[in-house]
DNA sequence: AAATGCTTGCCCAGAAATGGGCATAGGCGA
DNA sequence: TCGCCTATGCCCATTTCTGGGCAAGCATTT
């Protein structure tokens, strides 16, 4: 690799960061010695306090604009990065997502506040937390491409070291589902009506019925598509289970 | 990092296969270097012809098992592997999922046909395709550990490897949504109901069934939660989009 | 032995979703 | 200008879901 003893020597400090303040400075520092110009690292926490943490040094007009308009919801970026386990460049996210028209001008108004193109680094633990790090340079600069690779593995250590300062989280205790339960809802998940379910699980709809409505219960949400997003994001049911039934190609 | 010679030679092995008998021998060489006794590769490409790969020297009793029911379709390691960006030891599956009693007794069975303890590198591109590259002992034995690193990159090799292989994907045409159907679907993914997403926009609760509806069309799907599953798979709204809405802690 | 939890089944009324049709208006490109 | 797409709105009938209550059988735990 190349650049390895530049890598190796960031990843220590920023490994070795014991406060958010240390990492600021370390990430910085990286961002700086590998030839890019901001950097931006998020992480959040999902789970009954929702801790999260956010570190970086954008341009201050950009930096209003996002978090004032709380952007984060509609960000491309954000959303391509759950698209993707690699760092990708922003120039390439249409890979990863549709970009909507209101994308686009995001994109563009991020560029006229002093950030154009970026690098970012996702990783997710679903149930538990996901963060980003992005690593910016200036509108009409180009990234540093041979920095990438060690863009990767540096963001990578840096959420994992956001990870450590935020805390350790203990596995939310989660609505586990019974077994019939989580059944119904795997088939709901798959399209399935509560007849259809009651046919293949040999039981009555009306049985079906009551296991999802338990179910619902138990997650406290009122509809069975959330009931779906519940299992789906615990765990309880993968995009695996599901896929072949409704994408039927 | 240990064994850096080692890794570094089986992995231009693994790179340089050209057909998958020769992937086969490279990973197969690489198991019993690394200490292992089996490996499974396995490779799916979500596009409209779906393709998928599947590499393994798994003992035939349960690669016969598997293969023959199905099983893949409920695997909790294939599960778990959604669950986690990096390699993680089989062991260790319920700090990423859930285990229900038939996960359990999937795990049982496979140890009883030969396979014991194991080590799976997962990678996904949501919406292009999923691999997984798992390193397994036999049942008594322990995995080995001080090669858990190597099994990481060198699994990721070889899932960037039948990547290769199998063909890059390019975009696969997906049913785009218009931005006002992709609105409509993103708060019903936070639970509204029509009525309520009406009000929300600004416009009748006929037009939100409507665009509900154009939307179900170009899915081809005849359910609400069958949209929110493939608008989440496509990228087209993200948990985080809509995480907060139904987990409000 | 009692309590608890899971599974199964049924009833009802109201709410919501689904599928089909129709129509107007605006924008955008061929 | 014409055609296509999008957004908006409304109607209807039918299906499905949701929330409420009730209860029996069984296994496990206390």
């Amino acid at each position: 690799m190349k650049h390895f003893h530049l890598t190796e020597e960031l990843a220590q400090e920023i490994t070795g960061a014991g406060r958010v303040e240390q990492l600021f400075a370390a990430l910085a520092n990286a961002t700086g010695r590998m030839g890019f110009d901001h950097f931006a690292l998020a992480f959040d926490r999902r789970g009954n306090d929702g801790a999260s943490m956010l570190v970086h040094n954008y341009p201050d007009a950009w930096a209003k604009i996002y978090v004032g308009f709380d952007l984060g919801a509609a960000d491309p970026i954000r959303r391509a990065g759950e698209r993707s386990v690699t760092g990708f460049q922003w120039r390439d996210v249409n890979r990863y997502i549709p970009l909507s028209r209101g994308d686009r001008q995001l994109l563009n108004v991020a560029r006229e506040s002093g950030v154009g193109d970026g690098f970012t680094v996702p990783r997710h633990l679903p149930g538990e937390a996901s963060g980003s790090c992005s690593f910016a340079v200036s509108p009409r600069a180009a990234l540093p491409a041979d920095m990438l690779h060690a863009a990767e593995i540096l963001g990578a250590i840096a959420i994992a070291s956001a990870r450590e300062l935020i805390g350790s989280s203990p596995l939310r205790p989660r609505p586990v589902l019974t077994e019939r339960q989580r059944e119904c809802v795997l088939w709901s998940a798959r399209g399935k009506t509560a007849g259809e379910i009651g046919d293949i699980l040999g039981i009555s709809e009306e049985t079906v019925v009551r296991h999802l409505k338990m179910a619902r219960d138990r997650y406290s949400v009122h509809c069975r598509s959330m009931l779906i997003l519940c299992a789906l994001f615990d765990g309880l049911i993968g995009f695996s289970d599901i896929y072949d039934w409704w994408r039927p190609n």
